[in-house]
DNA sequence: AATCGCAATTCAAACGTTTAAAAGTGGCAT
DNA sequence: ATGCCACTTTTAAACGTTTGAATTGCGATT
């Protein structure tokens, strides 16, 4: 399958393999007429090590690894794409490559993960949506493998190095933004899953309600499981349907945010005059829903060209302290949000 | 990094290494008593194998390359995400696992490609987005790499292994669609660069409007290069403000569908009053984007999936005859067509 | 003239598997 | 006793690199 070997390429030069090697290394203890010598022929010949047999020798494998998180039938984003796009575009800068794992059917992201450790087949991994107790991190750092997580633990996030969006500041602007504009009475629609974004998003949010000190400040959180679209339009109209409306919603991420201008526009709820709504992460589609959602962008993509960068050190330095980085998203102001209604709207 | 190896394995077990290899893969001639021992112990250790190894001396990676298509600072959809995890758990239930390269800056996607199949990574490659004399197939073919294109050449694609959507019957059934609600006057908007889906579908269009042979029917094709949105936006306003404006607009695909319906929106047209207009892809803002694109669903996930049965099949059976398959895009009917405006607006 | 030092190169082992070929073990017919 | 066969296991080579240690060649030093 291969092309030449180095033996091969070896003997066409008249010197021994150990001397080709060396030379294509960059080895100073090779004269630099022969390391030019040799180069020249492996670029004319075209020569491609093999790298299992490179992997075999070094140990290292020049992969990084990727689990493909599991996904339902009908997942819909570009998040998936953009990170790997950034991730890749981090990697080779550094002469690494990736390599992607899926999960069957009825395995569990940990033993595929396990797999792909114990196979020597990446000399690192990426690990994205972190949950409030995630054994794939508790197995990394246990076994000393390198590894950067996209999000990180409540507790312990000390212990490992990550990458974050820093949500907790952001969703504490989205609420100064609204707050100025007049809004009391606010709303969160959430997951009940055990994502650890879950927790830092709400918690900027009620960072940014304690510092106003104003017992006027109300705010609901209506939540249902991630994937499930039924349950999630339930909570979404808990929210519309209550006693007191909120005058502002927050979606813990766009799908969430288009979800309630959905379900506000059924409500016969104008946005932004009776209800402002606000998202986070700027996918495609919230340029796209009238009126356009307010929300924040995350950037993916250069995000995972920074875990790239930072997975590579790990890999190369092991450095002694965990390293750690926080992504500022900016606010994208479109047209769901504006001053507070002067009069609920009856339903 | 790796644990245990064959050889320490074997010793636990009082037996050479030879055997263990060969209960681990099956091998008949092993005794069942001495199969089952190897196993038990094998999974009591929690033994994986060294992959490198393996590749080295079998020749064959496990892996299927994919080389990251080169994407522009902001390029925005689902495409590769569903298409990367399509084709991961096409190959996971063949036990392949994919393999990922970047373009570095500065190089050509050949070129990387050409790495990836002879420093024998992969035992095949996935081809996506095919041009008009696609130097990468041409590649490929000559080196009897085994591969599945996703899309086709226009002359020889008879020749290659590929799947593709079948766009020539889609935008068929898009002209009659519309041809049916009155529609004389059509527009498509196209790109300039040498993909060959914009011939296939300007093809499937040409051919249902032979098809009606009614000599009142006229099409006009704006084109502009695929990046560029200044110039498909200028594209666009062309046909809108054409002498007799097209009452049909089709998007080659959604994105251009989409910005069709924003210069429309300018331009004072109501859509689908004035003007009709129908996507391709149904990618995720197309249902959030006013009224909603009419538009046919790729089904990239599933088209992936089969990709890589098709691919699997190529790598190990070595099929004499090249592998074909079209998919059948679903129209996905929403409000952005109708009938024939009675007499066009005026602008 | 013998020895040393040093640069350049080669030798050979190792990495952890797979697999063709050889070898060992009993049982059974001759 | 001998040979043969079927079944099971082992031996050893091979895959294509990298790399520590050994070797070579040669000018400089004694």
């Amino acid at each position: 399958m291969a092309g030449l070997t180095l033996r091969e390429l070896a003997s066409k030069l008249g010197v021994s393999v150990a001397t080709v090697s060396r030379a294509l290394a960059g080895d100073s203890a090779i004269a630099t007429k022969t390391r030019e010598r040799v180069a020249e022929a492996a670029n004319a010949y075209g020569y491609v090590p093999n790298v299992a047999a490179r992997q075999l020798v070094s140990g290292r494998s020049g992969f990084v690894g990727f689990v493909m998180p599991v996904r339902g039938p009908n997942f819909i984003d570009a998040y998936l794409g953009e990170f790997l796009t950034g991730l890749g575009e981090g990697l080779v800068e550094h002469g690494y490559d990736l390599f992607i794992a899926t999960v069957p059917a009825g395995r569990s992201e940990l033993s595929v993960l396990r797999h792909v450790v114990e196979s020597g087949r990446a000399d690192g991994v990426v690990v994205p949506r972190i949950g409030e107790a995630d054994e794939r991190l508790g197995y990394l750092i246990e076994r000393r493998f390198p590894f950067v997580a996209h999000g990180r633990l409540l507790d312990g996030a000390a212990g490992h190095n990550w990458l974050d969006a820093d949500s907790v500041t952001a969703f504490g602007e989205a609420f100064d933004l609204l707050y100025d504009l007049g809004h009391r009475h606010f709303g969160l629609v959430s997951i009940s899953d055990s994502m650890t974004f879950r927790h830092l998003r709400e918690r900027g949010l009620r960072e940014a309600m304690t510092r106003r000190n104003d017992p006027t400040v109300t705010l609901d959180v209506a939540a249902a499981p991630r994937f499930d679209r039924g349950a999630t339009v339930a909570a979404i109209n808990r929210l519309l349907h209550a006693e007191r409306r909120p005058t502002a919603i927050i979606g813990l991420f766009d799908e969430l945010a288009l979800t309630i201008l959905e379900e506000a526009a059924r409500a016969g709820l104008s946005v932004p005059r009776d209800l402002s709504v606000v998202g986070f992460d700027n996918i495609t589609a919230a340029a796209y829903a009238p009126p356009g959602l307010t929300t924040f962008e995350a950037n993916t993509r250069e995000s995972a060209r920074a875990i790239a960068g930072m997975l590579v050190e790990v890999i190369e330095k092991r450095p002694a302290e965990p390293l750690h980085r926080l992504i500022r998203p900016k606010l994208v102001a479109r047209a769901s949000h504006g001053p507070v209604p002067d009069e609920p709207r009856r339903l």
